[in-house]
DNA sequence: CCATGACCATACGCTACCGTATGGTTTCCA
DNA sequence: TGGAAACCATACGGTAGCGTATGGTCATGG
């Protein structure tokens, strides 16, 4: 009856592609995957429901959408951060000064790792981890290391990443102040790296 | 009016501390914080609303008591894990090859990782986490580390604890298997241990 | 220039849960 | 033993979200 017409953004029609995006970055902001609720998307995006069953079925459609499209993005990401470093070592310190700086804790992934219990959340976990662990793992043959060994050690390097970016989220008054940190990283590094 | 007597368990009446073990036991085993939900156990104590808010105000309520427990009975339970071995390092491994055996993820701590947006989860994860990383420096000092350095490698080896526990968890596939695991943890543990 | 299909708003019914109100049972003790 | 206090069941109203039904609007190509 009333039709008042959208005032804010004129971009009038949306795509599945941007009830994803919405999507993630609900996850990423809000609480977890909870935070995927059709009705409050549609609010964000100055739409209603009418819009979201248009473009998918149900709500784990959406879900299932924006995880893909997280998969994808985040290999990528890796991948580019990877190709610029020729020195394998460098490149693996590069690559923890990268990801455990302060607010360096994605907090997207932070819900995902927190939404475990959900199967196609689980699924994409499984992708993005397997396919960092073998990065990692691939480093470390490069370091020249032996095939199991540098398994080990990129699985050891990939769980301590995994803890830190956790506590830093949790408990981020437990871990080294700013100034200290750079002594701290370091000396993991040397840790994981040292040579029998 | 009608007046259905229970039948299962004659227990008539309840406590408090029946509501939070019961709220406690639902967060191992249901998905989460959410599975403190009042009616759903109401049904699983075989009793109702009314009985639960006789004992607690509202929700929150429950959920504080529940963790206030969680905290208590986790603590208890490291300081007996500790009190045995004399010897600091075999005191270290023991506790890391019992931490991360498999099926030695406590879901239960899993799912309370998994809610750090609730603030009284936080709360409750900051207490036990500092207790751990506390005792773990203390490990380590005993070992011979200076302060510093000691409270650096008790981070270490518990930034690696809960990335694994978290992996084992989400993607047990990618850690060794039963056979190489031992390896595995001596490797892990002998890293976290070297002397420059 | 108009009809068809893509896109969307509104309204509706349904479920699961929170919290309240009220009165019925027990239990315990004076 | 009788009544106060502790404990609990039932019924109710309220909110948030899912999914459906139905019809309106807009853009396009025939």
């Amino acid at each position: 009856m009333v039709m008042v017409q959208r005032r804010q953004t004129k971009k009038a029609r949306l795509s599945a592609r941007d009830w994803a995006d919405a999507a993630l970055a609900a996850i990423g902001e809000g609480g977890g995957l909870s935070a995927v609720a059709v009705e409050p998307l549609a609010a964000r995006l100055g739409a209603t429901k009418g819009s979201f069953y248009w473009h998918f079925d149900h709500r784990e459609a959406l879900i299932e959408a924006a995880l893909a499209r997280w998969v994808e993005a985040d290999t990528e990401e890796i991948i580019a951060a990877v190709e610029t470093e020729p020195d394998p070592e460098k490149r693996l310190r590069r690559l923890f000064t990268e990801v455990t700086k302060p607010a360096g804790a994605d907090p997207l992934e932070l819900s995902l790792l927190a939404s475990t219990d959900h199967p196609q959340v689980a699924a994409a976990l499984r992708q993005v981890t397997e396919r960092r662990i073998d990065y990692l793992a691939g480093l470390f043959t490069e370091l020249g290391f032996a095939e199991d060994e540098a398994r080990r050690r990129g699985l050891l390097a990939y769980s301590f990443y995994l803890g830190h970016t956790q506590l830093s989220h949790a408990v981020p008054s437990a871990l080294p102040s700013r100034e200290d940190f750079p002594a701290y990283l370091e000396a993991t590094m040397d840790a994981i790296l040292h040579r029998a």
